[in-house]
DNA sequence: AGGACATATGAATGTATGTTCATATATAAA
DNA sequence: TTTATATATGAACATACATTCATATGTCCT
């Protein structure tokens, strides 16, 4: 993997601090944008806390309320209303209300699957 | 989604303080130990941060040495290196030394997978 | 309308953690 | 061995954020 040649490429980030211009270029120019990586990380962050995991896990299952939610996870309903709020505005849960109860589930399948590659990451622990 | 029957199931949590006894206990049934929750949520916390996905996605690409993520991303060397050391430690990137450098790569496919799956749901939003 | 239950939310607090700064370690070159 | 370069790391600092507490909103029942 290392340089294989000293051509000079367009590479702004290089020009006076590299110590492999060659690869660092190649690299700036395939990786993705810094508004999708941060992007990106906003969206892992939620997660990355226990809480919410929890939720999500549980939600990927079946909808609950708000209630049961802080039953079943052991958590104070505050606590659980304020993470419900944060997932609901990144659209990774939504919600419906019947009577009084408010029940949420996941959005998409998205993070139902994400979820699933977590997991098989932590089982498998390489490969 | 609602509950069907209201047979009782051996559920602790429910037995005082559950709305929707027979849903909680399903999903009680059903979800990840606490540990295997846990475990996952410290995964995604790597994810969750702005310089160690650049991270992750530069040496996804290629690998590449301290002082080359440094000038590339744009941040201190020590900033780097102290993510590098989380990240070694989790086992997300290994490293080897050449000279006065030291390269570092992902230290399995799934790391790539993972930001894979992520790019793709936030291009897409919403399947 | 009034009371009970379910959920939401703003403010305060405590904790976790990313970055900086200074410095230490390690390798290569002179 | 001295100097320059590359990387690592402990401590201090600053910021982000999860939880708590108090309270507000909203719905059902009588």
């Amino acid at each position: 993997m290392k340089v294989k040649n000293n051509e000079e490429l367009d590479c702004v980030i290089c020009e006076s601090d590299c110590i492999h211009h060659e690869a660092v270029c190649r690299v700036q120019e395939t990786m993705p944008s810094d508004e999708t990586l941060e992007a990106l990380s906003d969206f892992y962050k939620y997660f990355g806390d226990g809480t919410r995991i929890s939720i999500l896990a549980a939600l990927s299952i079946e909808e609950l309320c708000v209630h049961d939610l802080s039953a079943l996870l052991n958590k104070s309903q505050s606590a659980i209303s304020h993470q419900l709020r944060r997932l609901k505005d990144a659209r990774l849960v939504k919600n419906r209300r019947e009577g009084r109860n408010i029940f949420y589930s996941l959005d998409d399948f998205h993070i139902t699957r994400i979820l699933e590659q977590g997991l098989e990451h932590i089982k498998g622990e390489c490969e």
